[in-house]
DNA sequence: TCTGGGGTCCTAGGACCC
DNA sequence: TCTGGGGTCCTAGGACCC
């Protein structure tokens, strides 16, 4: 049995390259892409970066610079990247038979059951066809871990655009590379190593494992494991559910007054719950967070976020957006400028999978009716479709009935439970 | 004057329950 | 002044990624 295997396949300056599809008068140029409100370059062909135009750079710090050197510059489209994406993924899934989708231009593939050397003569025809049918370029690196995947594809991104990176190779390639360059290291973490003596690849491929676990984490310790040529990181064949959602803008002008903030926050919630149904999901909490400009050193900084439960898991815009602008105007201080506000979407769940939830009017928990209630459902749905949430909302507590049932009519008012005041029902389908 | 948006995972600490 | 232990859930915060 072969030892496994990972090809990490990345687009070469994504979002530019997008943009040359559809104009090849691009091609050979300078071209570069700019964030939301064109506020930042997120991405550079090899002739801006050729120039000296870094990655995050502000636009109205480079501004000038662009004219007098003729970059061309566009604005974000993210319908059309995310649709590139698809086009490029389609041609790699036709291919292989395990891959594993890792962001908007990038993918793992399992090349497992290939002989090593038949792979860059396979991986160079998959790369020469992508760029056929979609006319994007890609990189692609082979490494027994996605960590040395990871920096084959770099190896291959300076060198033929393929580069499989043997066991024999991997002290190599390790050796002069910056420990900040591996992946999952980053800024603070290439601060915190440096007086630890660890600056290169190799470095912490070395280093004692029990040491950084406890001094940092797992996820440092798992890194070093995969530089080692220890696998951790398993290709995870179907994309897993997004657990989180979110929607923020930074403001054109920053914002100081309670009804501009309120405004913004019911639009991003509208948006957040738009989305949230075009995945079919449902949501249990909710985060609003506002901030001023980190930039802006004249004024105090505030920045404030909270999460607060919703009523139920739910997908309705208007209970989302109710709930989150109670919760701005809780967390709005008058006197600062604020740059930035947004809405996080937490507790993400299959709303086909949801659980109807029934909402009982009553202050005890142990009180007679809802036990009754209880008997009552576990009769109808067999004995543990029902269990009794301890979550306990203002003066409700919540029921949760288990959806094994698909024939679920029972309604609340058919309960034997005496309630003071009418209980909301819930029944969240899909 | 102007500095992105959207995710993941891990950990610590407090609340709460039995 | 002493006054349990263990488990889980929730929230906040910090690191990373593209």
């Amino acid at each position: 049995m072969s030892e496994r295997r990972y090809a990490l396949i990345d687009c070469n300056n994504f979002y530019a390259s997008c943009e040359r599809v559809f104009d090849p008068r691009l091609l050979g140029v300078p071209v570069i892409v700019l964030s939301n409100n064109d506020g930042c370059v997120v991405a550079r062909s090899a002739e801006a970066k050729a120039l000296g135009i870094k990655m995050g750079v502000p636009f109205f710090q480079i501004e000038p610079f662009c004219k007098r050197n003729s970059v061309r510059v566009f604005s974000s489209n993210y319908t059309l990247y995310g649709d590139m994406s698809r086009r490029v993924m389609r041609v790699l899934a036709s291919w292989a038979p395990a891959m594993e989708v890792y962001s908007i231009d990038e993918a793992f593939l399992d090349v497992s059951h290939f002989e090593e050397d038949q792979l860059q003569h396979e991986l160079t025809s998959l790369r020469a066809r992508v760029h056929m049918w979609t006319g994007i370029p890609v990189s692609i690196g082979v490494g027994r871990t996605k960590t040395l995947a990871k920096i084959a594809n770099d190896i291959a991104k300076k060198g033929a655009g393929v580069a499989v990176l043997t066991q024999a190779q991997e002290p190599h390639a390790m050796t002069d590379l910056p420990v900040g360059d591996v992946w999952g290291i980053g800024r603070r973490l290439t601060a915190a190593l440096e007086p630890l003596d660890i600056a290169t690849a190799s470095q912490l491929r070395d280093a004692d494992t029990r040491q950084l676990r406890e001094r940092f984490n797992v996820v440092v310790e798992r890194t070093v494991m995969e530089l080692r040529g220890v696998d951790c990181m398993t290709l995870t064949d179907v994309t897993p559910a997004r657990k989180t959602l979110m929607v923020s803008r930074s403001f054109g002008d920053k914002v100081t007054a309670l009804a501009d903030l309120e405004a913004a926050v019911s639009t991003h919630s509208a948006r957040a719950a738009e989305k949230l149904r075009a995945g079919r999901q449902i949501a249990e909490h909710l985060e609003v967070f506002m901030h001023t400009s980190p930039f802006d050193r004249t004024t105090r900084p505030y920045t404030a976020r909270a999460t607060v439960a919703l009523p139920h898991a739910t997908a309705d815009t208007r209970l989302i957006a109710g709930t989150a602008l109670q919760l701005a105007r809780r967390l709005f201080k008058p006197g600062h400028r604020y740059a930035k506000a947004g809405i996080l979407l937490v507790g993400l769940s299959d709303a086909a999978k949801a659980t109807p939830t029934l909402f009982a009017s009553t202050d005890d928990r142990r009180s007679r009716a809802l036990m009754n209630a209880l008997d009552k459902l576990n009769a109808d749905y067999g004995r543990g479709a029902v269990r009794f949430a301890s979550t306990k909302m203002g003066k409700a507590w919540r029921i949760r009935v288990d959806r094994r049932s698909r024939s679920y009519t029972t309604r609340w008012d058919e309960l034997p439970v005496a309630t003071t005041e009418p209980p909301r029902v819930r029944t969240i389908t899909a």
